[in-house]
DNA sequence: GAGGCTGAGTGACTTAAGTCACATACTTCC
DNA sequence: GGAAGTATGTGACTTAAGTCACTCAGCCTC
């Protein structure tokens, strides 16, 4: 196990104290799907790397909608909780796991010692280097791109065969139900892909990758 | 000068090198209103700490929107500059003076061994943390809050007299001109504020705020 | 004091997005 | 296999936002 966490997490090979050595802190728990690590009510106090699964991290907006803001996938661990680990003022967003996921809930006293190495310091620096262009990308698709284009974008780089629903792309793209299915449907009569219940294949991914790009 | 700076970043009490054992690196300097210090074409190559003045950090898009991501005033230092550094990827925003500014270029390196001092690194967590809260919350504003709301708020905090172009304000929220001026103009019919010539008077800050806050 | 510049104001129009109210259709489960 | 529940499809409508094409006002400068 240590082996494989070390692979994961290059940057935990010189830290003190090592993962072994920090008695159950350091123990690994498995969350099935959908379980909800923390919230805007109810942050969680640590810092969670994620070994196995995924989280995905949003943002639940007043009526009801949501969007995505990224998702936390093995090799990382979780920067909106830690982040309001280092402020007052809790951070405005939820982590859900999207699939069964495995753990490691760091205190935040072992993560400080962490920092001192600077291998460690450099992973936490670039993964919050990486958060911010990804909110700033983010950012960006919601003030400056059709939904189209964000659609297509998110179709896109998870293979031919998706298994969702339209209400989940929706959340992703904090837009509601009906706006998934009309543009979906324009793609399937486009002949870029085929629908069925719970189930997008892809066709022509480089017809939805211009209409990504492009305009 | 160094008290003063101290001051302003009590993080950097203790670290090693000190900031005047920099030499010409730690040397103040100061750029006039509107220079542009990085954009995405020319990433800075430093952590640039501001001093006094203000810098603007904006994202543009295609069609000459711009928006405002945040703004960096004194005792902090920029972070999407400084977030490039740990990535290969440069990151796709821009910063400008909005006022004459005194910055202190501070070298990776430097940055680097600054880092060995905790109360220096808290103090870059800490605003690494405040940023995703800040990007957190836009993303928020762009992808749920209607525009009279986002400009009532952009109007807010700034005390009674603004000095300020519709089209700057226009920049701030990723729209343009016209928008601000309809707006602004309901906000004076609703006797809220008073407009001139670059200029708007602020005489009901409650309305402002409820319309910001509330829906 | 006549141009020329920049900022502001506005009406008419287009478009993207969201809302509402349904009609199907596929699954599951008794 | 029928009922219930969830997912999808769609037309009609409303609204927020942006676009276009101007006019007008203030200011600066020669």
């Amino acid at each position: 196990m240590s082996t494989a966490i070390l692979n994961l997490y290059p940057a935990l090979a010189h830290v003190s104290p090592t993962l072994a050595a920090l008695g159950p802190e350091g123990h690994s728990m498995t969350v099935p799907d959908h379980t909800e690590l923390f919230s805007e009510g109810q942050p969680c106090q640590g810092f969670p790397l994620v070994l196995r699964g995924e989280v995905r991290v949003a943002r639940r907006a007043n009526d009801g909608r949501h969007l995505e803001l990224y998702r936390v996938v093995p090799g990382e661990l979780c920067l909106v909780s830690s982040a309001a680990l280092f402020r007052s003022q809790a951070l405005g967003a939820h982590g859900v796991s999207t699939k069964e996921s495995e753990l490691v809930m760091v205190s935040p006293a072992t993560f400080n010692l962490w920092l001192d190495t600077p291998a460690f310091r450099n992973f936490v620096l670039g993964l919050f280097a990486e958060r911010m262009a990804d909110l700033t990308s983010l950012i960006d698709a919601v003030a400056f791109q059709k939904l189209d284009q964000r659609l297509a974008n998110a179709l896109l780089g998870r293979g031919p065969d998706l298994h969702l629903s339209h209400q989940t792309l929706a959340d992703e793209l904090g837009t509601v139900r009906e706006m998934v299915t009309r543009l979906l449907r324009r793609f399937e009569r486009e002949g870029w892909l085929r629908l069925g219940r719970e189930h997008i294949h892809i066709l022509n991914s480089q017809a939805l990758r211009a209409l990504a790009g492009g305009g």
